[in-house]
DNA sequence: CACGCAATAT
DNA sequence: TATATTGCGT
């Protein structure tokens, strides 16, 4: 079902230029338009909704694997992942779906790393490679730090990443219905969020970073495209607080 | 219940 | 092709 007609992500029609500029924009989504019939039978909790199916952009990616890095492996449940993304719209099965095929991502890789050489990624799926690949793989995913044993480890060859053509952002697109997912990151301050985005809710949320800055600081973990280990890491150190 | 994974569905 | 969903064991 990956409807044909959709396409790949957004064409970035606004920049994005091919040469530079990564351009700190903000807005990584667009607002959500509300059509016409979205919710047609009236307002649904998005609860029941059927939402579109996720996108998994190289950006929504990286926070997924830095959530994984940040928690560690054992803590790495989707559930612990979820809250740490901080996605709004994000549901536990978005993140046990992909959490399942990174895995398998990280069983190859380990595989490869150890006996041969080369390359990175060859061979395997081309379907989940390329997505992964766009990532940095902390290394202590390959090797669940050895008791005491790790003598000779030849080296590990991260995956050989090219540069991709990173369209923007949009993270989900919504074909049928007409919502556009992910737009900001929810204010969960304490509990978990309710409302996925959707329509012209109110938003009291805005008044949180009007006034406190204090989760605001989770957009600055956007900006680098590939490559990068991890800026929000010190973000994350100055909200500790939600654990 | 939440997790993990294979198989399956869309 | 990429995600979502399901089934079953833990």
């Amino acid at each position: 079902m990956w409807d044909p007609t959709t396409p790949p992500a957004a064409a970035s029609s606004s920049s994005s230029p091919p040469s530079a500029s990564p351009q700190p924009n903000s807005s990584e989504f667009d607002s959500a338009d509300l059509g016409g019939g979205a919710a047609s039978t009236g307002d649904e909790p998005a609860r029941t909704l059927k939402r579109p199916r996720l996108v998994w952009t190289p950006q929504l990616h990286k926070r997924f694997v830095d959530a994984v890095a940040h928690l560690g492996i054992k803590n790495a449940v989707p559930k612990t992942i979820m809250q740490l993304m901080s996605v709004d719209g994000l549901t536990r099965e978005n993140v046990a779906s992909h959490l399942q095929k990174y895995r398998l991502y990280l069983k190859r890789m380990q595989g490869l790393s150890a006996g041969g050489g080369g390359g990175g990624a060859a061979g395997g799926d081309p379907a989940t490679d390329h997505l992964f690949a766009s990532s940095p793989v902390p290394a202590h995913f390959l090797h669940p730090v050895r008791p005491s044993s790790d003598h000779f480890l030849p080296f590990v060859p991260v995956a050989a990443h090219h540069h991709h053509q990173m369209a923007a952002a949009a993270a989900v697109v919504g074909h049928q219905p007409q919502y556009r997912q992910m737009g900001h990151f929810g204010s969960q301050s304490n509990g978990h969020f309710e409302h996925p985005f959707l329509a012209r809710q109110t938003q009291p949320v805005s008044s949180n970073w009007g006034t406190t800055a204090q989760s605001c600081t989770f957009f600055l973990c956007r900006g680098h495209g590939i490559g990068n280990g991890s800026q929000w890491e010190e973000s994350a150190h100055s909200v500790s607080n939600w654990g």
